[in-house]
DNA sequence: CAAACAGACTAACAAGTGTTAGTTTACTCG
DNA sequence: CGAGTAAACTAACACTTGTTAGTCTGTTTG
């Protein structure tokens, strides 16, 4: 078992915060009480709150990037895809509850990162739209607007962070199946 | 035309820099500085900054209600129910389209409004619950877990304020009847 | 015309903000 | 034991925050 630095600690903390009341609203020193340390103690393992926010959005961003990468260069099946994507945001969001908090509300709060940021997520959101275009052409996907599927597919996983925790007895596994099931085939008997 | 009063429209003003970066975020001189006046010339028509929140949130929360009671207790299917709740969303959400962002995101900044907030919200959740399963019940909407059938969709609605305003050639009447298709039947061919 | 009022202004406040500098404490390791 | 180091501390900073008090200006109304 890894054990965490103490910076680690303050970033996983912190995000927590940001979870409850955003960012902008979470002061140093509401992270340090939560730390049990002064506010300026802080600054021995990180260098500033900006950078807390950084760390924790960028490194979902991109481990989204990378898992969408994999998905889409594979040979499956536009639907096999899309459960794959499904799994990935179930995968991440109970993995890093905390943290997709701030990647979903917080993301306007970066500096120095925002445009990368930005182009990480519009990149996502464009092959994630070219899966559906070609599973329309190959027949397996209904012929609706590619936006407003991925709007409604996306939204959904994105705001899963909100949900899984409040679900005590919670099987990945399962939870993945039934979304899978009624994302894509929907709730209509 | 009716007019909009000077208070009105700070309000209206407020909200469009709450969804930009959330109420915390935004200052009273940020608003004022938007409204081309000084910051304490904005307490000759406002309480305070809480209140502003107050306004835009709970009159907005009272919005879904009336219209959840006026669906739920009516003598349509529950497949149409279904529709109609989409419809609100859709109404609701291009209407006061910066509003929606203070609701979904800034409720926690509420303070003596938060707890008749959130049982607003809850008694909502309740009948949307209600009417998927009395519809599983009837044998309208297959027999998966409520919960995630309504997290699913209520996620999309709530998330349409996002989206709505980067479409510009918006017909609401497609839209709703588009979502319609997509929540209920799924994209599956 | 005089009174009332709506709506802006300047000046100021107490509290809270992120952050820095410099110091102390306590544990680890040669 | 002594040196090094990780990690806490106090004190302070410059700035920003929401808000109040009091004032001035122009328009509306009796």
């Amino acid at each position: 078992m890894k054990t965490e630095t103490r910076q680690q600690e303050i970033i996983r903390v912190a995000a927590k915060l940001f979870k409850e009341k955003g960012y902008s609203a979470v002061t140093m020193r509401d992270l340090a009480k939560a730390m049990g340390i002064k506010a300026a103690s802080l600054y021995n393992h990180i260098n500033s709150k900006q950078d807390i926010l950084n760390t924790i959005i960028i490194s979902l961003a991109e481990e989204f990037t990378e898992g969408m990468k994999q998905i889409s260069t594979s040979n499956d099946t536009c639907i096999e895809k899309l459960k794959k994507i499904i799994q990935l945001h179930v995968n991440i969001s109970s993995k890093n509850n905390y943290g997709m908090a701030s990647l979903n509300n917080d993301w306007m709060h970066l500096e120095t990162q925002r445009t990368y940021y930005k182009k990480l997520r519009s990149d996502y959101e464009n092959d994630f739209k070219t899966i559906l275009k070609d599973g329309i052409k190959a027949g397996e996907i209904v012929n609706a607007k590619p936006d407003v599927m991925m709007f409604s597919i996306l939204t959904t996983l994105r705001s899963l962070y909100i949900w899984i925790p409040k679900k005590e007895d919670l099987n990945l596994e399962e939870l993945t199946n039934t979304l899978s099931q009624i994302l894509i085939k929907g709730i209509n008997k």
